[in-house]
DNA sequence: TCTTATTGTTAGTATTACTAACATTTCTGA
DNA sequence: TCAGAAATGTTAGTAATACTAACAATAAGA
């Protein structure tokens, strides 16, 4: 099963890049050192001449894969994401029960891919970006048009897997996708909060906390108590 | 009620600005404009320079109040967050009931802040600034070093007030914290997705569909069901 | 071997994010 | 009222960032 997975291309949308990294070794050279490079220095700090340097290439180069730095978040991102969608269908392939599937989707989310091995991209290195990273890469003025060319398709993808979930516990629950998307995203925030905020939230960095935090706020909240 | 707040003058810790700017004509001015401009722009594009252009002045001369563009963010924050601190104890300062308390602090962290009115700024502006550009200006590298310095004491105080009702309500419910910086953050958040990525979510971008959503999530999820 | 794809190289521009130094105006208090 | 401080304006700079253009060199494939 893991095997299957670890071999795995994940697919990302087209618009996100202006030649596919995977086409080429810089290309692949690109995406993987970007992923520690943009974690190490944080994307404020983030140039395409200092990855370049670190690959032993140049900026020209670069900007033939991708648009510019925020593009190469977004597509980091859509990796992250295509890749949490194969691990829910893996993970919840033979389950039968919907609340099982749905303890496997939230502690997907809170603790990020069950499986952590792939042959292109490091998973768990994608994991600590998305933490740090992916919010800041959608809050944008430029959202309205990066959503028309179909770029967070991959996020709604697996948000709509979760929720399709949920309305199979409570078909007369009125907010699937709004509990889901606040999971989705608050997870990474309370991951955030652990580690740098450590005032707002009980929980701890590599605790057990999130996940009881959040099984029991969506069990409750999707009951007909 | 309303009267008294409007002619307040909010506090703001005094780490966030070099020189505090309701010290001056130009520094009211400042704010003031900063708050539309890196609406319109958003904080990608805003920049002091532009800022100076549109209230008459340069660069140099903002520079004396503020470190930098993402400093005065900070300060803008702060500064709502402190005046909804004010509308929390106003608002509630008549309700013996917690619970009652607990539904105006939720309307409040939802909906942003009840009293509008404020002889210095703009609590709307400043809600929707707030919105669009707040968890940017911490989800940073920079983060750790602004938190020793008391710059998110505000948010802080607020959080904690509204555990303290929760605790109030149920005092074995184990995750108050978490639970309000949750719906701290992701009533941001929704607010955003409502208007940029609407298959996120159910809620219209004006309708009461958020406020009845975290309403029903909090209730549920301290209750001992 | 001819062509195409890929990468390297160099050189440039406009903008951003600041800093320094000094001149001018305004306000204040002795 | 006059000296000096506070506030603001002005000018001029630097280093870094975010790109773009144009062309040369090399490798791979049909």
């Amino acid at each position: 099963m893991e095997s299957i997975l670890k071999k795995i291309r994940v697919n990302v949308n087209s618009n996100l890049y202006l030649k596919d990294p995977f086409s080429s070794e810089l290309g692949v050279l690109i995406v993987r050192e970007a992923t520690q490079l943009i974690q190490e220095l944080g994307m404020e700090n983030f140039t395409f001449k200092k990855l370049a340097s670190k690959i032993g290439s140049t900026e020209a180069a670069i900007y033939r894969y991708f648009e510019n730095k925020h593009m190469l978040l977004l597509y980091l991102n859509a990796w992250y994401w295509a890749w949490m969608e194969h691990n829910l269908v893996f993970a919840t392939a033979n389950l039968i029960d919907p609340e099982e599937r749905l303890g496997v989707a939230i502690r997907l989310m809170v603790d990020g891919p069950l499986y952590r091995e792939n042959d292109f991209l490091d998973p768990k290195q994608l994991h600590l970006l998305v933490v740090n990273e992916s919010l800041k890469g959608y809050l944008t003025k430029a959202v309205d048009n990066e959503h028309e060319s179909g770029i967070f398709a991959q996020v709604y993808k697996f948000g709509e897997r979760i929720s399709a979930i949920i309305q199979e516990i409570n078909p007369t629950y009125q907010f699937p996708k709004t509990l889901v998307s606040t999971v989705m995203e608050s997870s990474l925030l309370q991951n955030f909060n652990s580690r740098h905020l450590p005032g707002m939230t009980e929980a701890k960095p590599d605790g057990g906390e999130r996940l009881n935090f959040f099984k029991e706020l969506v069990v409750k909240t999707i009951s007909n108590a």
